[in-house]
DNA sequence: TAAGTATGTTAAG
DNA sequence: TTAACCTACTTAC
């Protein structure tokens, strides 16, 4: 689930659900027993999200700084909180809901000043209505790493992951090993612009859904998608089967240690 | 029961 | 560049 979509979902809903109200904190699993005590009862001021950093402020006390990495979650419900299943690292509740944290790489409690840090290393995100995409683009064109690696480095750009990066070069039709440096200053800007769309509709849906109508399957004449992510893709996790446009195989090739998609009609390397 | 996999990041070498 | 870490679920034996 984690892209930077998902971050966002939660900052807002969990806003929604305990923002501006005294909460119990718990860490049932005790890992984060210590911070859990220290904002226990006190007010969640409020939310926000960076990338695929998510911060809950409770100004008596500090923030608090969830990473979910490859597999944190949050699960909501309502009512009482039962008890817990499995490893939650961090529960919040009220009498009228709960929110239980598992899995995450980073449950902390941090200062105003850490917090600013955490911003700092972090690139334009195209979910903060902020960020335009400017410093971003400045790395980029003077880049010679590729575009793939360059979408997924967060202090380029944050919040994009492995799903994003793979369906927006394949709506762009940009080969994914082209170096920052040869884009063009059009095509970044239609890239930066459909991020920011397809994740807003992400944040929306709670889900990524990257194929437009005319790709969608009813229309193709093929089964709907069932993946565990949830989603209608052209490349993610489609290795090996015919491309949705064009109906050459989709490729899929190790980078930085993730496994990148592709398809090599739709997105041909560029010939000298 | 064990192994493998996942939308991620960091630290060690 | 490699390994480690966090959890839950699926697949293989």
């Amino acid at each position: 689930m984690p892209e930077g979509h998902t971050i966002h979902r939660l900052a807002a809903d969990i806003g929604i659900r305990f923002g501006g109200r005294a909460v119990r904190a718990a860490s049932p699993q005790g890992k984060f027993a210590d911070g859990a005590a220290l904002i226990d009862g006190t007010r969640l001021t409020g939310t926000e999200a960076h990338g695929k950093h998510l911060f809950l402020g409770f100004a008596a006390v500090g923030w608090v700084h969830i990473h979910l990495g490859l597999y944190g979650k949050v699960a909501f419900g309502d009512g009482p909180a039962p008890a817990p299943v499995g490893q939650v690292r961090l529960r919040l509740h009220t009498g009228a809901g709960y929110a239980d944290l598992r899995g995450p790489t980073a449950c902390e409690l941090i200062t105003e000043g850490e917090k600013d840090a955490i911003h700092g290393r972090l690139g334009d995100d195209p979910l903060r209505t902020r960020d335009d995409g400017e410093r971003a683009w400045a790395r980029v064109s003077r880049s010679r790493t590729s575009v793939a690696a360059l979408l997924m480095d967060q202090k380029v750009i944050a919040g994009v992951g492995n799903v994003y990066r793979a369906e927006v070069l394949f709506r762009h039709g940009i080969d994914p090993y082209r170096a920052g440096r040869d884009l063009t200053r059009a095509a970044w800007d239609l890239v930066w612009a459909d991020l920011a769309a397809l994740m807003r509709e992400g944040v929306r849906l709670g889900r990524i859904d990257t194929v437009r109508p005319e790709h969608l399957p009813e229309v193709m004449g093929r089964p709907p998608r069932v993946d565990d992510h949830g989603g209608e893709v052209y490349v993610y996790r489609r290795a090996g089967m015919p491309c949705h446009v064009c109906g050459t195989e989709v490729r899929t090739a190790e980078l930085v240690a993730r496994n990148l998609f592709w398809c090599p009609g739709c997105q041909p390397a560029a010939t000298a």
